[in-house]
DNA sequence: CTGCTTTTTTACCATTTGGTAAATTCACGA
DNA sequence: TCGTGAATTTACCAAATGGTAAAAAAGCAG
């Protein structure tokens, strides 16, 4: 009777913490590299270094693995969306945001692959949490936007369109690198001028 | 001695031509949901109404019906690009390649998530076809775009961040169709809506 | 050092999956 | 209608893959 009702029944051990770690990160290099069911167990242990059966003492599977990959990400994922400030100057929030996306492209490319790979898939593992969290952040954050615009402090656009622009442009240098990279070879920075390029794109739709 | 030098040896009867139509849809179909290693050949046989050896009987194997496809696809891919006149009026043009483009988005999503997973895992069978077609298109297209640029029809930006930004924010509403239709549920036609949005957002970048 | 728990390995297993061989049925021109 | 090549089915196979059981090894508190 030393379990907590809601706890997992133990306290993880140091060994426990840095293997589950390992898992997760040869993870996501496998699963954003092949998707869901391109991946394999065997890719997974051999990229953490660990045996097959060792990864399944601590995961209760394949699926267990990404599930717990995708929550994590979820998180990060809406950070910079959630950072936006309701009481700050629109057009600088904005493209704020826009500045955060891109430099999440950049230092997060794995991450963006592995949720793009999921939603193209149609979400099978991951529409709850589109549901639970995405949506009322999005809701919310197109009510201030629009608001923004009633107020006639930007220019007046669909607010929902103007968020999916900013995700598709932002994660695109992410998502579709093997496309970037064969079109602008002998570019070493090619994020660094996308920034600069989003920064004009949304700064001249929304200034009038 | 009937077979011609470089044709496939026959002349393909009405039965072929029917049944690898038949199969290239069905293969479309669950390529473009599920990835190639996470399509099956007994899903596309289920899909094709054949049997799974029948199939092997009009392709050589699973990679040769994807590489058909990705053959057959990238000429629909390109043909909006291609349209893209350099004596037309600059700004008419870049915006007739946005609705083409969205157009497309609509009519052939299945399409447009294939080209997606494809690209998403690094263009493993594709590197090829971006290299020949897309590649000098693509170098083409951004000279064409540079020139007017320099001769002050349209603002200047970097034209490649252009094309890409009207890449992925056209493809944006079919490959990430999943969590649009979340996000905007009693919308039947966001589509639409998209295009009007688009088309604001590259005037307003372009126009001075 | 000792005994107990945690971690890791070894040796498997069942299912799925891409693919094949050979027999069988079908279509069609003579 | 009949014979022949095209089309289809039946019955398989070998490899890959997610997963398991149980033994062995490694940690660690006393």
């Amino acid at each position: 009777m030393t379990d907590q009702p809601t706890a997992k029944t133990k306290k993880p051990s140091r060994i426990q913490l840095r293997n589950r770690k390992k898992i997760l990160d040869a993870a996501l290099e496998v699963f954003s590299a092949h998707g869901y069911r391109g991946a394999t167990l065997d890719q997974i242990a051999e990229h953490a270094g660990l045996s097959k059966p060792n990864i399944l003492y601590y995961f209760d599977g394949k699926e267990a693995i990404h599930l717990t990959l995708l929550s994590k990400l979820m998180e990060n994922w809406l950070d910079p969306l959630h950072e936006m400030d309701p009481q700050g100057d629109p057009l600088e929030e904005i493209c704020g945001y826009v500045r955060r996306k891109i430099q999440m492209s950049r230092e997060f490319p794995r991450e963006s692959r592995l949720f793009a790979n999921e939603i193209l898939q149609g979400a099978p593992r991951m529409a709850p949490h589109l549901e639970s969290d995405l949506k009322p952040l999005f809701d919310q954050k197109t009510r201030v936007i629009q608001g923004w615009m009633d107020a006639g402090k930007i220019n007046a656009v669909d607010p929902r369109h103007l968020i999916f622009s900013i995700w598709a442009t932002t994660q695109h240098y992410a998502d579709f690198e093997a496309q970037v990279s064969v079109l602008t070879p002998e570019e070493d920075d090619i994020i660094a001028g996308a920034g600069t390029y989003l920064d004009t794109l949304f700064r001249n739709l929304l200034t009038p």
